[in-house]
DNA sequence: TAAAGTAGGTACGGAAAAGTAACTACCCTT
DNA sequence: AAGGGTAGTTACTTTTCCGTACCTACTTTA
């Protein structure tokens, strides 16, 4: 994203959530609990591996979500929100509702969930 | 973005407002009523024209925004959230209040603040 | 036995997306 | 006259992301 000195905190948080996968990720942990790499990446359909990998570490370098890694092999990593990352839960909770909603309107392709 | 069937409404309404810019320029006709194409571009700072013209086309066809254009030389169009936009309304004051609890925590980068 | 599977990544070449600069045609202001 | 304004569009360049292959050390399957 560009390099831009942030106006105000909504600029900041909202460049924050900006990027690809970000405000998925977050929803997937905060609807299911902690959750290990290979699971989130299966709850998210369409990421790549380096996308989540990258994502994930900006969200832990913003505190947003912690990252606890098992000595074991195979490697064990598991994710969760910060009690900093909970503070969107109402967030998503309101837009999970907004998204029931918009289907109902039929905002989302319809063709596609009609063939499903 | 990837092709995926959507696997419910959170899924689509995330994948909607995952693009970059998206919920930028939700928040800023929110939060300022309908602009002007160049206002509102003066105020997502670091957007290109290019993006914004794509991400008003894709909201508009979403129906989250509405367009207005005016028959005048040099061109005038205008954009606003229609009520199925400002359905995020909500969405975005909560945001706005754990922006500000986030910038007290310091969680948005100081140093560039630092030297405004 | 070899191959496949498990986990969470990383490296690489290519495709897709985004950035950048120039341009449009008219009107108004300096 | 030059410059600024309007809302884009286009062509080229740069950046980002994708898909694939690969890594480790162990277990399971054919």
């Amino acid at each position: 994203m560009p390099k831009t000195p942030p106006q105000c905190p909504m600029d900041s948080i909202l460049r924050l959530l900006m990027g690809p996968w970000t405000t998925y990720i977050i929803w997937v942990l905060s609807d299911q609990g902690p959750q290990r790499f290979g699971a989130l990446k299966r709850a998210v359909p369409g990421i790549s591996t380096r996308m989540l990998t990258e994502r994930l570490r900006m969200l832990q370098s913003a505190g947003v979500i912690w990252r606890e890694q098992a000595e074991t092999i195979p490697p064990a990593v598991t994710y969760g929100l910060t009690p900093r990352g909970n503070d969107l839960r109402g967030v998503l909770d309101t837009l999970g509702h907004i998204a029931e909603r918009w289907k109902d309107e039929g905002v989302f392709a319809d063709d596609e969930l009609g063939t499903v």
